[in-house]
DNA sequence: TGAATACATGAATTTGATGCATCTAACTGG
DNA sequence: CCAGTTAGATGCATCAAATTCATGTATTCA
C-alpha cells in the first residue's frame, strides 16, 4: 500500500472542488495528461478507489468523500505552517530567551520588553536567570539568545553591545545615620548590614571592586531576592543595599530612601547585551539589541 | 519558498527521534547520504534553518522545534488515515444505505442490521425511504446501495437476490365480523374500511393482485404511516390493513388480531435485494445480503 | 595520536513526474 | 440522429528529482 502524500489530498480537493480534471489540472498548475496519470496513479498506490467514472466526470466515491473530508482538514494546516514556516525564515517569528546575569537590571529590562513585544507581535520573551555553566556558557550552548550581564567576555563568536551606563551606590534609609552623606568610605561599611541578592559575594561589585580591596567586610550580610523586599527593609532602616543609581531614584518617590557615592569616584558600571555571532541574520534578535541600546527616557520615568 | 511535504514532516521527526542521520535513515529505509541530501535539500526549500550541527549531531534549532511539534500532532492524522484506507480498500469500512421500497418491511430489516451492525462494527447503515426515481432509479444513480423491494427489474447491471417469502394477510381486530373467517373473496372487502401506507395504489399488491382483477375498491380508504398505529388501529375496529403474515403474528400477542388469507390461494410474495453488479468486490456489502439471505429464527420471534 | 564513527559531497543511476501528440468516449446543437 | 465539440485516457519521450555508491572530512574516544 502506498503513501499518503499531502499531494494526493490537494488533487482530491481540487478535482472535487473544480469537478473536472482539465479545470483542476489549471489550478494545480499541470496539464490535463498530468493530473490524468496523477490521478490513475493515486488510486492505484491506495489501492482504493476514489473517484467513479460517470460519463466524463469524476464523482468521490465513499472512500473519496472521506478523503475529501480529511483534506479539508488536514490541507489548512499545511498552509498555515508554511506561513509560520515563512515568518521563522523571515525573522519574524521565534522566540528569544533572555538570560540575566544582572539581578538590578530586571527593573531596567521589563521596560524594554512591554514595548518591544509592541513591535514584534510574533515574538515571545522569555527570561531566565540560572545558568548551569554561567551565562556565557548558557549563550554558547544555545540555551539562551541574549545575555544581560556588566561583564562581557570578548570571544571571536560572541558579540557584546553596551546598552546603558549607570553608578552603584549605596543606600540608606532616612533614619540611617549615614542619610545625606555624599560619600562613603569602606570602613564606613563595616557597622553595617549589608543586604544582597542571593548571589556569591565574587559577583558582586561592592565586594570585588570596594570591600576587597580594603580588606573590609561589613558586619552582617542578608540575602534577599526581590528588589522591593529589599528596598523597603532599606527604608525600615534594617540594612544598607547598593543598587544602581537609576532603580534608587525610581523608587525614592515610594520609600524614603537616600543615594550615597561608594567613594569618591563612585563605581561605575556597564550593562552589555551579549549574543552568538551566528544569530546576525536574527532580525527580530538584532532589533532588539538596536532597541535596548538606544537611550529611551520612559524607562527612567515609568 | 517551496512546499512543505508529509515527507519533510517525517524526516523531522525521525531524525529528532534518534538523534542521529544514520539511524534515522534506517527507519526511513534510507541510505545515509540520501538522508543527508534530504536534510539538506528540506532546508534549503523551506528557506528555514531547521537543525544546527553541533559537533556531529543535528540540533533543532527553534524553527525545528516548532516544526517537530507539527509533525507530532500531523503524522498521526496520515497513519491513521491509511489505515482507514485500508479498511475501505478490504470493504471492511463504510456506509451501506439501504433504500426501502416495502413499507411493512422496516421491521424484518431491523432484525438483519443490528446483529449486522456487530459484525461490522466499521459500516453504518443508512436507511432511505423516498427516491425521486424510483428505488431502481436510487440504485442506478448510487443514492443508496441495496435496495429492498419486492419488484426485482432484471438488469444486466443490477443483480438481484430473494431473502425471505412471505403471504400477503387481511388484518382484523377482535370484534370484525370476518374475525375467524378463513379466507375472503374481493367482494367481502368492499364494504370495509382499508387502511394502507401512504403510497399510490398501484403500488398496493392488495389493489394489484386483489380488488383490481376483480374492479372491486373498498368502501373507504386511510392512510396511516407506521405499522404500529396501523395495527392499534385495526385492533379497535377502525378498519382493515393488508400486511405480511409474519408481521400480524409478531404484534398478535399484543393486540387481539386475526390474519385471513386473500382469496383461496392467497397472495404469496416475496421480497429481493437488489444491488449493482459494480459493487460485487465491497465485502461489507455482499455480506450483508448473505446474512440477509439466510433464514434465522430470531427474526421472527424478537 | 590513530582508529572508529558519523556526516558531507559529487558523480552516476534510477525512478517517477510531466508534457506532447493522439485517441476514445461523451455531450451538444442542429 | 449525426456531426462537431469537449473532456478524459493513453503511450511515448523527456526531464527533474531522489537515491546510491564511493569517497572525503570532521569529530569522538581510547
Amino acid at each position: 500500500m502506498g503513501i499518503l502524500e499531502r499531494n494526493h489530498l490537494m488533487i482530491i480537493r481540487e478535482v472535487a472542488r473544480e469537478g473536472s480534471l482539465t479545470a483542476a489540472a489549471v489550478r494545480l498548475n499541470l496539464t490535463q495528461p498530468a493530473l490524468s496519470h496523477a490521478v490513475r496513479k493515486i488510486e492505484f498506490q491506495l489501492g482504493v478507489k476514489i473517484w467513479r467514472r460517470e460519463g466524463r466526470s469524476l464523482v468521490l466515491t465513499q472512500a473519496g468523500q472521506w478523503l475529501l473530508s480529511l483534506a479539508n482538514r488536514l490541507l489548512p494546516q499545511f498552509s498555515l505552517a508554511e506561513e509560520r514556516l515563512e515568518q521563522f525564515a523571515n525573522g519574524e517569528r521565534g522566540t528569544l530567551r533572555i538570560g540575566m546575569e544582572c539581578h538590578p537590571c530586571y527593573q531596567w529590562l521589563l521596560n524594554v520588553v512591554s514595548p518591544y513585544l509592541e513591535r514584534w507581535p510574533k515574538v515571545d520573551v522569555d527570561v531566565r536567570q540560572k545558568f548551569q555553566f554561567g551565562g556565557i556558557g548558557a549563550l554558547l550552548s544555545n540555551e539562551i539568545d541574549i545575555l544581560v550581564t556588566p561583564d562581557p567576555l570578548y570571544k571571536p563568536e560572541l558579540n557584546f553591545t553596551p546598552v546603558f551606563d549607570y553608578e552603584l551606590v549605596l543606600v540608606v534609609g532616612s533614619g540611617h545615620k549615614l542619610y545625606g552623606a555624599k560619600h562613603i568610605t569602606p570602613e564606613q561599611l563595616s557597622s553595617e548590614t549589608l543586604i544582597t541578592y542571593p548571589v556569591p559575594s565574587e559577583r558582586l561589585d561592592i565586594y570585588t571592586q570596594f570591600l576587597q580591596p580594603a580588606g573590609i567586610a561589613p558586619r552582617q550580610q542578608k540575602q534577599i531576592e526581590t528588589t522591593d523586599i529589599m528596598l523597603v527593609m532599606v527604608a525600615h532602616g534594617r540594612g544598607v543595599a547598593v543598587l544602581p543609581r537609576w532603580l534608587v531614584e525610581e523608587y525614592a518617590s515610594r520609600y524614603d530612601l537616600h543615594a550615597i557615592r561608594l567613594g569618591k569616584n563612585g563605581i561605575a558600571k556597564q550593562i552589555f547585551l551579549g549574543r552568538r555571532e551566528t544569530d546576525d541574520d536574527i532580525q527580530y534578535l538584532a532589533d532588539f539589541i538596536k532597541f535596548a541600546a538606544e537611550p529611551r527616557e520612559e524607562a527612567q520615568n515609568s
